[in-house]
RNA sequence: GCAGCAGUAGCUCAGUUGGUUAGAGCACUAGUUUGUGGAACUAGGGGUCGGUGGUUCGAAUCCACCCUGCUGUACCA
């Protein structure tokens, strides 16, 4: 891949990293001013904290104890080892531990920051992209899960997707934890097997998962997974239950209630959702859309939920002297705006300024006078900034896009009126210098 | 991590029984137009054919290993 000899530093980017342009950035502001205002509106406070955390403060979460550097990127500073965050929740839980005594209880903060995570990326997954997070801390409340439901849709919504375009799909730790009572299951190990086998549910379908909860499944690259070994007449207890359509547990149907209160509708009970296996404690949900999406040849990918969250009432408590249950959501920001962009048109403004020709070094003076007069009427302007003939300025404005160029030569000068030159239609007209500005509205 | 597929110019790709200085389109540069973009025409630059080693008189082409990318799968706190 690299032509480089070695001695020549390398134009590659690391793996699951990427550079993001304009209009995908555009479009993420859009939603971030979005996202803002509404936090706002449903009363969160907004926080910072550092990208890197001491590796224990993040890492003592880890469910994989002996390996728990894994997934992470750390270096070693003096003596302590650092982590770039995988998450914003830990952080979070960091700080409520750290700043327990002077934060209002219940404390509600909202987050946006980039995460990175030392995997193998996929489509549409990338090992650094921005979260965006709203936890409730300190609260058992179950109102709080069911906003954050609500809020999240709110965001979708305004955002630009419909009520068909995408869904919050609801369920709790406490399904799957009756379920093993049923079946009396006390294995956590095997536990563990049988969730990662039900939370690929929506992706494979009954038949794969009955294979993951039997002997394994070989899937169609050829890759072989173990499965959790139950008997059949196990497996079909899971599979009834879990077909169940509405919810027996207790925070479920309170929850429901809410949402009723709420007159919100667009969830759904899907007791195969899962999510992050080991901290959460309660109800947990997850955002799905409703449509496929496409890689950049067109081929429509597996893309997963873009955002979740739930109930992690251990979290804080792990830190040390304070108790505080928590609940909170995830939105994974580089992911919506990808899928997003399928869907929207968003026709956000790019920087594409009106172009002031040069024709004569020595005329530099009359231009800046120009781009004042412009600048100050609010457009965005630019005096050509390369050097060059012309024909060369003209093709620089035909490739930033500009709207329209400015040519101020000398005979323009001595009567004092530029000739404004549409590009898109080519039409030139020439204007005095004090109708220049209220011209150049008409045309962009 | 495991598996499948792929890697030839900036981009998209052509290039089979291994044979001279490796091609096209688009893009780029200059000109046809000494002050005019998007079209056309002319000319030009750009590649140790992902890397290393091997087989051979001779390798983009065959073999081995490695690297990178895409997709699936595992893991995803």
């Amino acid at each position: 891949m690299t032509k480089e000899n070695n001695s020549k530093p390398s134009k590659e980017l690391p793996l699951g990293f990427v550079d993001r342009q304009e209009k995908e950035l555009l479009v993420r502001d859009f939603i971030i001013s979005n996202i803002k205002e509404i936090m706002i509106k449903y009363g969160f406070k907004y926080l910072e904290t550092p990208s890197f955390e001491f590796s224990d403060s993040i890492g003592k979460f880890l469910p994989d104890k002996e390996r728990p550097d894994k997934g992470v990127f750390s270096f070693k500073d003096e003596n302590k080892w650092l982590s770039l965050r995988y998450d914003l929740t830990a952080p979070l839980a960091r700080y409520v531990a750290k700043n327990y005594l002077e934060i209002p209880k219940p404390f509600k903060r909202y987050q946006l920051g980039t995460v990175w995570r030392n995997e193998k990326p996929g489509p549409g997954r990338y090992r650094e992209f921005l979260q965006f997070d709203a936890d409730f801390v300190g609260t058992n409340n179950l109102r709080a899960d069911a906003e954050l439901c609500i809020m999240i849709s709110e965001i979708l919504e305004r955002s630009g997707l419909s009520k068909s375009e995408y869904i919050i799909k609801i369920s709790s730790r406490k399904v799957t934890e009756n379920l093993f009572k049923k079946i009396n299951l006390n294995d956590s190990k095997q536990k563990l097997t049988i969730l990662r086998a039900l939370d690929k549910l929506d992706r494979l379908g009954w038949e794969s998962v009955k294979q993951l909860l039997g002997d394994g499944r070989k899937d169609k690259s050829g890759d072989y997974t173990e499965g959790a070994k139950l008997g059949s007449q196990n497996i079909e207890i899971i599979e009834t239950e879990l077909k169940k359509k509405s919810p027996e547990t207790e925070d479920l149907l309170e929850v429901l209630n809410i949402f009723n209160d709420y007159k919100f509708t667009n969830y759904e009970f899907d007791p195969s959702v899962i999510r992050g296996l080991e901290y959460y404690t309660g109800v947990i949900f997850e955002v799905n859309l409703k449509f496929d999406v496409k890689n950049d040849k067109g081929k429509t990918i597996q893309f997963g939920s873009i955002g979740g969250g739930g109930r992690y009432d251990n979290l804080v408590k792990s830190f040390g002297n304070f108790d505080a249950p928590a609940t909170g959501i995830s939105i994974g920001l580089d992911r919506l705006v990808y899928a997003l962009m399928q869907k929207k048109d968003f026709n956000l403004k790019e920087s594409k300024p009106v172009i002031i020709c040069v024709f004569d070094k020595n005329l530099i003076k009359e231009y800046i006078n120009l781009q004042k007069i412009i600048r100050n009427a609010g457009i965005s302007t630019e005096i050509y900034p390369g050097e060059g003939k012309l024909k060369k300025q003209m093709e620089y404005a035909n490739k930033i896009k500009s709207p329209a160029v400015i040519l101020y030569g000398e005979d323009e000068i001595k009567s004092g009126t530029p000739i404004i030159r549409d590009l898109v239609s080519g039409i030139e007209k020439s204007v005095e210098i004090k109708e220049l500005a209220s011209e150049i509205k008409k045309i962009i």
